[in-house]
This record gives C-alpha cells, structure tokens and sequence, in this order.
DNA sequence: CTGAAAGCGCTTACAG
DNA sequence: CTGAAAGCGCTTACAG
C-alpha cells in the first residue's frame, strides 16, 4: 500500500503535524527530528498526496489548456512551450483538445472547473461566447480569441502580419492577390490580418477578393477552396493564406496545374513554426512568435490567478517576422 | 463562493448524503427530491468537487502522458489521439513533454504520482531505464520504447517498416542506401527499424551505411548528420531516414547541392503524419497507425488500471503503410 | 520545538 | 426512501 503520512509519522516517532511541518518546511523543528522524518519517508518510499494537499489548500496548481488540437503544428508548438513554461514554474497541465466544437469546449470548461485549475488558456481559431468562462470566475486568458471583455487576449501581431504578408506580395508585383480565411462571421483577433489585407489592397486601388475555408482544421475544406480559387479565379498570381497548411495545399494544387511557384503565383503563409519550416523551407511566411506567445499567456494567468486583475491588458500582440523562403 | 455539497443540501432541504446521492445516481430516491436537489444545483450554479470526489474514491480518471515534445508532428498527433480517447472514456490527460530529458522525466513521473494519476502513457524515442517507473507499482503503458520486461509496448511494426524502405529503395535501382536512426546503444523498438534495414541490405549482399543523429529533435545535429553524408558518402543514391523531418532535411540539402530527388538519389521517411504529408505531400514515406497505437495504449492502459496484469501482451506492433510519394 | 483537534468537500457503510 | 457519522490524506491555527 501507499504510505501516508501518518505511516511517516509513527515510523519517525513523531506526530503527522511534524511530518507535515518537515514536509513543507513551515516551523520550527529540529534538525533530528528533520532527518529522523526523512529517513522514514524514504524507508516507506513516500510521496505526497496532492490531492488532500490541494483539496485543503483551495490551490492546485494545475491549469487547462484548451486547443482545437496538438495536431496541428501551431497548436502542437505552443502547447510545447505553455506546458514547458509552466511546469518550470510548478504548474501543471492537463490538455483538452476542443476541435474548435463548442459542445466539447464546454464539457472541456467544465471538467476543468471541477478538477479545480487556478486557472484556463483557451486557444481557438473561432467560436462565439462561451458562457461558462463568464458564469464562473476563474482566471482565464485567451489566445487569439475574444472570449468577453474582461479576459485578456494574447496573439501576434495580426495586423502587422497582414499588412507584411499584402504589401510583400504587392512589391513582388502580384496583381491578383487572393486571400484565404476562415469564417467571416466570427469575430476574431485573427480577423485582423484580413483587415490588413484589405486596406493595404484598398491603398493600392485593388479588389480584395477572399475565399473563406469554413473548417480550417479539415483537409477537404482546404483543398476545395483552393481547388475554386483555381477555377473561378484562373488570373490569381498571388496568394496570403492564413496558415502555412493552406499555403502548402495551394503550393501543391498549382503544381498539379502546372503552375509554377513563385514565376507564376506567389504564395506567402503565416504561422512559420519550426515543422512546416524543416517540411517547406522555401515557403514565405509570417512567424508567430510561439513561445513569446505562451510566455505572456501565462504571465498573465498567473497575475490573475494572484489577484491582479485591475492593471492587466485587454490586448497583448507580439510582434511577427517576415520568413523570406522563395515561394513569394 | 463557490457552493458545495452543504450548500445544496440545505437549499433543497434534505441532508448532504442525499445531495450525494442524487449527484451519483445511487440508492433510491424520491423523483421530488431528485427534482428539488436539482433545482438547487442550478440555482447555485453547482458543480461537484472532483478532488474530494477522488481523494475517497482512491481513484482519479487521470492519465499522464508523457512525450519528447508535442512539437513534434509526430507526438502532437499522438497526443491529440491519446487526449481524444480518452475524454471520450472519462480520462483526463495530464501533459508532460520530457525532451527526452531523463531527469524531466523522473520528476515528472513524480509529480504524476503525487497527483494520484490511475496510470502513465510514456513515449519516448529514447532514454534508459528510469527506476521510478518500478519503484512505485503503477499502471504504466509505453510507446516505442522498452521501460521493463513488466510494461507494455506499444509501437508500428518496425521491422516490417525497416524492411519495407529499404526493399523499396532496392526495387528502384539505389546501390548506396544510407540509414539515418537515433544513438545505437538504446535498446528501444525503433532499433527494429536499423535491423530490418540491415538484414535486407545483407540479404542483398550490400554493406550497411548507418548514420546516427544524437539527439532526434535538435535540428541542428539533423542537419550536421546530412551534410556529414554527403560529404563522407557523395555515392549515396537512397536514404532510408528515421523520421520525417529527417527526410526533408535531407532533401532540402540534397536540393542546395544540385542534386535530384528521385532521379539522383532516392529518400523514404518514417511517420507519415498528416502534418508532414500536407506540407510536403511529395514525400515517400511509411506510416505509423497513429490512431491506432493511441488505441491500443489506452486500451492496455485500462486494462492494467483495472488489474488485470496476467494477459496482457507484452509488445504490440501495429501495422504500417507505404505512403508513394514522389521521393523515391 | 512539537502535538491534538478540526476541517478541506466529498462518499459510503450503517441505521432507521 | 433518507440522515448522522466516520473517513479519504493532508494542513493549519491553537496550545503547550
């Protein structure tokens, strides 16, 4: 059986208080008696139970993450880095992968809530309100994503990228430059990089044309909406897509075209994470800068999960980089 | 506040055992009171307390999972599928990425104990034994790699993939095949990849070309690997790499020094994630049953949680597939 | 410097 | 069909 604290205590001769107090390092107590408990945890090859710890303390250090999911390499990347900073710094974390549905985000957000986390980082392409992160108050940061007025959000630099993305294509002298997003209808930070494209392609007197992908995690939503912008837009000769995935679907329909990449279309992606750049070097993207993403995510989280809730931003955007690879 | 069991009770006038009960569906009770606790729960915006709930019931329906890095398409897929499963079965997934850190992965298995997870799945490239996986008698699955002759594995079949490649390579004319795999000393199942490669190219009277990279996930060393083979062995005209992104980082060298792929040298990679297959869809490779191995962990996983240690088997190896692509 | 007691929020025998 | 009591494994005032 598993040994507990009070197997502890009388193996070492003295009271589960003092185990406790040895444990915790809270007191006063003898260096005897310090090295008689720690013999004795050893012997029995104890272990806390966090759960009565945490049960006791209303703290339990563990926090949720919620990501359409790990699959996709942007997700996958920065769960890495949300879960390695946080376990650096004691935290815990247990991975909910919503798929973007908003049933199983909220059974996700309550599982959380009776699990106890300090605290939720949401991250999501889209989804309207949740109401669940409102009705309870738990401390919830969101990633590229308007959840509700008061819970802080944290992404790039969408407008940056946008812009970056539009004119890089217009100063390679694109003329028909096509734009692929998700959903309109939702009202995302991510939405900025359309509105970048769009008034940098207003400032140059161009028609913003943009095909939206209505499932940006399925494959054959991806390859349909490229395979339209081939037909019903055969003079495309420019392409900013929201994510390196959808550029490499669009990168590989124009090969089977025949269409070659960058004389005759330029494509520039966004995201640059470290797999799509070992898998497509030569692909021209918007870098996310990922672990300063999860970094201030998680700066945030704890400034709430501390109480500080009066001075922390609505809004955090981290700056992007251009990836010059040759496909633009 | 937070409203608890008490709370319940005293609003729906009945006694906190009652309140219990209905949350449990246990024992009889009236529908008026089912509706009446009910009630309550709603009114108070209720939701159960699993730390208390698990600290009687000595059990938690968590997992941990361990990975080198959800970074890795590879792991972040596995992750995403393993994740999946389980809130599907009512498991909840406690995230760890090691980084193949022997060290991270002791302390994590640690922490995993304190918090009182029903079991483990660990997946790892590679690391040697890591003594607290016996010290402590719990459930514990792995995934590609040998912990003790008491714990499952659960993996592709790699030989059939090893010999697969390297049978492919042959059929289409290579004579100088590299392999690129993991440090040689570790004894996991991967290593079944090597040896199958191996007996093929001996079977055909060829000499085997091993090329070993020290740590899977620095793209640096990956890279040093590459340009080590051309340099060392400019007769190469097949690799066999260990993973994908290995592949493409040859491939991308092969590309900065003029030379062809397949015309000039041919190159299969191992994993076949959806990631790696949409970003370069070109590429020749055999895939793992992700899902699949997700599956069969789980699967063992619950078995040994539910104690039955007698029938389990002790290697399970999964069927790959030839993914044609282009590059060989 | 150390211990007995109460309590964190639940659940389950045991009674009735 | 329902409740009072004890206990899951800890920690923290409160005493001494």
């Amino acid at each position: 059986m598993k040994a507990k604290i009070g197997d502890v205590a009388s193996r070492a001769g003295v009271s589960p208080t003092t185990v406790s107090r040895v444990l915790n390092n809270r007191g006063y107590i003898s260096q005897e008696t310090k090295d008689r408990v720690y013999k004795a945890m050893n012997e029995l090859n104890y272990f806390p139970n966090d759960l009565a710890r945490s049960l006791f303390n209303k703290r339990t250090n563990l926090i949720g993450l919620i990501v359409p999911s790990t699959s996709n390499p942007f997700f996958g990347e920065l769960s890495f880095h949300i879960e390695n900073i946080c376990a650096s710094m004691g935290y815990k974390v247990m991975l909910c992968n919503s798929l973007n549905q908003i049933d199983k985000e909220e059974s996700y957000v309550n599982m959380l809530m009776r699990n106890q986390v300090d605290g939720i980082i949401a991250a999501a392409h889209y989804n309207r309100e949740i109401l669940s992160y409102n009705k309870q108050n738990i401390a919830v940061v969101a990633i590229d994503r308007y959840l509700s007025n008061t819970i802080p959000v944290v992404g790039s630099d969408n407008y940056a990228g946008g812009k970056m993305a539009t004119e890089l294509l217009l100063s390679r002298g694109c003329r028909t430059i096509v734009h692929i997003n998700g959903p309109l209808e939702l009202d995302t930070p991510a939405r900025l990089r359309r509105n970048a494209y769009e008034e940098v392609m207003a400032g140059y007197g161009k028609q913003p044309i943009i095909y939206e992908v209505n499932d940006l995690f399925n494959q054959e939503d991806q390859r349909t909406t490229v395979r339209r912008i081939f037909d019903e837009c055969p003079e495309v000769d420019g392409v900013f897509a929201s994510n390196d995935l959808q550029a490499a679907s669009f990168i590989s329909e124009a090969r089977r075209r025949g269409k070659s990449i960058p004389n005759e279309i330029k494509v520039v992606g966004y995201d640059g994470t470290e797999s799509a750049l070992m898998l497509l070097p030569e692909l021209t993207t918007i870098r996310q800068p990922i672990p300063l993403i999860a970094q201030s995510a998680i700066d945030l989280l704890i400034k709430e999960i501390e109480g500080q809730f009066g001075d922390l931003p609505h809004e955090t955007y981290l700056p992007v980089e251009l990836v010059e690879g040759s496909t633009a």
